[in-house]
RNA sequence: GCUCCCUUCGUCUAUCGGUUAGGACGCCAGGUUUUCAACCUGGAAAGAGGGGUUCGAUUCCCCUAGGGAGUGCCA
């Protein structure tokens, strides 16, 4: 059976790479050896909080998930489906699973409180269960309207994890959730049962986080005659210092990250290996990521997240990006780069980010500010007299570095690098026999006079 | 506070009681090189601490420490 798996996020922000690295991974699973490649992957838009979700945040998430990569098969909105959630809530009610409560959450809070300074867990104590109708109706009468709580079973739940193996939750240890607020509106725990039923989903997979919400939910899908789909809990990101990432998640949103210049790939690829037992390596593509991916080598220890990893992976991917794929962006940045594949293929070895082409734009075809040691001006003079005559080629770097050698007598390192400091301005970057055609002839000749005025 | 999970080179990890504790990235050295990069060769580098169990523990158990998560009318 192919599995079908579902990403949920709720719409009331944007992704950042850990809820991105979970749709990474469903995708991967649906995609990969795992669904042996033909698994279906939905984008589920958890917007059953029409308070905080937005149309605008949901649409900032498909983008995200577009930018990756990630297509989903299929979409819908929990806000279209409230019917379903109703007669799920009257079939729990009439088993007798959905229960009023009428606490504020004031009072709630107090409980907390106290059973926290007596030392016990801040376990709901089922107080509403024992209402009376009279005593319901009473509260009604002044106002309050129930919000309605989940009757777990107080077992212990168990299920066979796909990354985590055998877990197990201590219902009697946790509250019963509250699946209805008081307004009538929903939490996301019954629509995401109820979904998963419907769309047939055959693996819930997501963060750590969820594990006990795993405990309630599998109770939940009993109840309602169902199943429980298989279970995969991977461990959360931490930041490199081996912190929890949280605090910094503002600037680790993919909208970020993609305007700092990363590329997908190399996101992707860092997001996919991290943590597991694979090398952290860039992927050819998503496909051949999904092709290795696999939940047993997931470890269960948090992973790092590391921005330098990420930066490398991002130059790797740079370095074999190919002219025609960076083409269009290439114009945005400076239409100068653009326009013959030379430019790119010369300098792409040393840039770390797209962005990085400006940099070498201004040395190739506008202004540098010559580096010259006051030692080499003589160097200098014999350089601009012995540059051959007629258009630089790609073979001219080598006759007039052979030139000079014989003339100076200088060799290696003392040979190249004055001219590559004259002419570029700086000790490090591209081949200088293709920087020299990017150069040309008027360019290299002005920054070799201006090289021996300066002494 | 309570519950769950985790802890092996700098990093990500392999090891399912007996290994010279392996690999990858990074790092260092040498080679090559027209800088950088790439590439080749070599090298340093690890079982959090303490108790058990056992002929033998990285591996199993307990404790401590550290880290992550949960404990919401958030997801």
């Amino acid at each position: 059976m192919k599995p079908v798996v579902r990403f949920a996020p709720s719409p009331t922000g944007r992704l950042h790479v850990g809820n991105v690295r979970t749709a990474l991974i469903n995708w991967l699973f649906a995609k990969g050896q795992g669904g042996t490649k033909g698994g279906t992957f939905i984008l589920r838009i958890d917007d059953t909080d029409t308070e905080r979700s937005t149309a605008e945040y949901e649409q900032g998430i498909k983008d995200d998930l577009t930018w990756l990569g990630l297509a989903w098969d299929d979409t819908f909105n929990q806000s279209a489906k409230f019917d379903a959630y109703d007669a799920a809530a009257d079939t729990l009610r009439d088993m007798g699973l959905l229960y009023a409560c009428y606490e504020t959450a004031d009072e709630l809070e107090r409980k907390r409180k106290i059973a926290l300074s007596r030392g016990r867990p801040p376990v709901y104590d089922r107080a509403a269960l024992a209402l009376t109708d009279a005593e319901k109706a009473a509260y009604e009468a002044e106002g309050r309207q129930p919000h309605w709580r989940f009757k777990l079973s107080g077992d212990r739940c168990e299920w066979e994890d796909c990354v985590r193996g055998t877990q197990s939750i201590d219902t009697a240890s946790i509250s019963d959730p509250v699946l209805i607020r008081g307004d009538g509106s929903y939490l996301y725990t019954l629509p995401s049962v109820v979904d998963d039923i419907d769309a047939k989903i055959t693996h819930v997979v997501r963060g750590e986080d969820h594990v006990t919400n795993s405990g309630a939910q599998i109770e939940i899908f009993r109840s309602l005659g169902s199943a429980a789909p298989e279970m995969a809990h991977t461990p959360l990101l931490v930041g490199a210092d081996g912190q929890g990432l949280s605090k910094r998640l503002g600037s680790l949103s993919i909208r970020q990250l993609a305007d700092d210049g990363v590329e997908p790939l190399a996101l992707a690829s860092l997001l996919a290996r991290i943590g597991t037992s694979d090398t952290v390596e860039l992927g050819e593509s998503l496909a051949a990521l999904a092709e290795g991916f696999s939940f047993d080598k997931i470890g269960r220890a948090p992973a790092r997240f590391d921005e330098k990893e990420l930066w490398s992976l991002n130059a790797s991917r740079l370095h074999g990006l190919g002219f025609d794929a960076v083409k269009t962006r290439l114009a945005e940045i400076d239409p100068r780069t653009a326009k013959t594949p030379l430019f790119w293929e010369t300098v792409r070895e040393n840039c770390e980010r797209l962005s990085d082409v400006a940099d070498w734009a201004e040395v190739a075809f506008g202004t540098v500010t010559p580096d010259v040691d006051a030692a080499d001006t003589d160097y200098m003079a014999a350089a601009l007299a012995s540059l051959p005559e007629g258009d630089l080629s790609d073979s001219s770097w080598g006759d007039w570095t052979g030139a000079l050698k014989a003339e100076t007598g200088r060799k290696g390192k003392g040979l190249f690098m004055p001219l590559r400091k004259a002419l570029t301005g700086r000790a490090h970057g591209p081949n200088m026999a293709a920087m020299l055609v990017l150069i040309g002839r008027a360019r290299t000749i002005e920054r070799l006079e201006a090289a021996t005025a300066r002494a």
